[in-house]
DNA sequence: TTGAAAGCGCTAACAT
DNA sequence: ATGTTAGCGCTTTCAA
């Protein structure tokens, strides 16, 4: 849509008139009891009278009164904030693991905030300096590649880090995912006890997408021990589409026909490529088997079902939120747990041949 | 994946022993400057030697300072944050107007954070209200249903508020989106008008989704006008996914063969639809036309092209983003904007018959 | 160009 | 059960 076709309407807003915001003063005030006595009304704190505690609620009601968070915050110094660093939310992966975390901190005090990083460790350095100096109660950010600035901003905030998705690398502090060189590896042993032998590999550009690389290392490693090298490769820039995963398939397959099995570095493009060969009277997996990466929903929703491996995105969020959680409410646990969830292979109907 | 099998290590760490947070007052002590010169260099305010600006850079730098925006936000009065709520992430809309207002606030000082609401007005009122009580500079939200109390809430915070999506209705402020009744009204005439006469409808469950309801009434509206009744429809609860849109369609043509068009109300379930009638020889457009809203790009990946509706979600994202960001800068802009894009029809291979 | 004092709106800690 | 006092870490304002 251009900007020349938008209809712009003013309308006329008689909006209250920038009134100064309401304070405890004015709950006070209005409710004839003291300031201290309105905040433990509003928090729930200490020992107060039915009839007070009515008072104060009345009258901060009818007021419309908002508690302003900066001050307390500031005078508490408790800031129930979770800031949570992702690399992208287009993804179908981030959204699951935001879910995750979500359902996890609606039962605390906690709040849950989002930064986007773009796969940029330059952006990433921002949003995190951003976040940090917010003070929040704790940082889950994705994966375990972060520029020297951020690891020295990330180790002495002094508040639980959450490193998640994966677990191939050091830790900063706590980690909850799966190890990708693992997957990568099983899926390759997999493909391989399935009587495949000449395999292409399609994925994502590398230096960006680090959990992709390591499935792709610890695949061609995997393979390279079978005596199994990888016959074709190639990798695309940008997000992950179906129509990518088709074009590039149709593209390696014209270029290598003898591909008997395509491995893809997510279940988007692995779809797409799904497509191609069954739009294109391709055998799946006769002549060609096809597997993907995530355990993504919408595979459900294809006449045939693509092998896949579930990436347990929901659970690696509950859990990475479960840490801070925990560690929030007991400052005296100890830092540094390392969560490894097990992926397992969904062989679907495109990997086993019958 | 249970939690049993989770694979738990503790680590040790020699975390920094949780040190007190850095002051201006040590970044003065460590660069001999008064606290208050330290705090004009690093807001780049008024006028400061250079040999001083290096001074307190370096101190800042080696220390590894990050400011207390709480402290900062809270002397000033200004908190360089937009709130946006929308009802879901998992949707494939939202992530785009989630990336549109990234990139327009992505050029000013202010920072997005984000609520979910998952389509309830209470959880809305909540998020609401806790974000407020950190006094952003602006509220996005989706739609212009609200509970009473937000409305009030979000009439008297006395910051921009922009609703987005939708603009059938009565705005608290400004509001960005498409008329979803218009859109309705246009796909039905588009589907007349290319001789379909027995017209199925199939959507989510209404009280949720406002939009999706006001499409409905339009494009019902649009075809009583034309004498034309819908013949069948369906409405399911929960997310949208292809396998839904899959056995959806599948029920409603065995139990109404003689539709001869299908409307959906998002291009997901359509899609699934396509699936279903094309793995079961179901010509289409010819026997039965599709289309689905939203123009989602994943629909490019299909053997067919999916007939859509652009609702201009990026776009949406940016204009909004915009408004806040104007008012922002300059206080004395009027409120009360009302930009309506214009969805337009994409015709793709399943609505206009050869 | 720099510094000193006051205070943002709330809560911790200590009265009463 | 309620109130008083003194900050939280910064920025505003005014003075030098």
């Amino acid at each position: 849509m251009d900007n020349d076709e938008h209809k712009v309407v003013p309308i006329k807003k008689n909006m209250e008139p920038a009134q100064r915001p309401l304070t405890l003063k004015d709950v006070s005030l209005a409710s004839g009891v003291s300031e201290m006595t309105v905040s433990r009304v509003l928090r729930n704190r200490g020992d107060v009278s039915d009839a007070t505690r009515e008072k104060v609620l009345k009258a901060a009601k009818e007021l419309g009164y908002v508690p302003n968070k900066i001050a307390g915050a500031l005078a508490s110094s408790r800031v129930n904030l979770v800031a949570v660093i992702v690399p992208s939310l287009s993804n179908m992966v981030f959204p699951d693991v935001l879910t995750g975390i979500q359902e996890v901190l609606d039962g605390t005090p906690l709040q849950a905030v989002f930064g986007v990083t773009n796969y940029s460790p330059e952006k990433e350095e921002e949003v995190l300096f951003e976040m940090l100096s917010w003070r929040p109660s704790g940082i889950i950010l994705a994966g375990l590649e972060h520029s020297d600035a951020s690891r020295s901003m990330l180790r002495s905030s002094g508040i639980p880090v959450v490193e998640i998705m994966d677990t191939d690398g050091e830790p900063i502090d706590a980690v909850v995912g799966i190890s990708h060189r693992r997957a990568g590896r099983e899926m390759a042993r997999f493909i391989v006890r399935n009587g495949y032998r000449n395999i292409g590999f399609l994925g994502s550009k590398m230096p960006m997408d680090h959990r992709a690389r390591k499935r792709f290392e610890g695949f061609t490693e995997a393979l390279a021990k079978e005596g199994i090298e990888v016959q074709d490769q190639d990798f695309y820039d940008g997000g992950s589409s179906l129509l990518k995963g088709r074009e590039m398939t149709a593209r390696m397959l014209a270029r290598t026909p003898e591909l008997d099995f395509l491995y893809y570095s997510n279940d988007m493009i692995a779809a797409g490529g799904m497509l191609h060969c069954l739009d294109n009277g391709i055998d799946v997996p006769g002549q060609v088997g096809l597997a993907g990466f995530n355990g993504s929903e919408f595979l459900a929703g294809f006449a045939r079902r693509l092998a896949t491996m579930d990436s347990g995105r929901r659970e690696i969020g509950r859990e990475a939120a479960r840490i801070i959680a925990e560690r929030t409410a007991d400052a005296a646990l100890p830092p540094g747990q390392k969560i490894e969830l097990s992926p397992r292979i969904e062989p679907g109907d495109t990997l086993v041949r019958k």
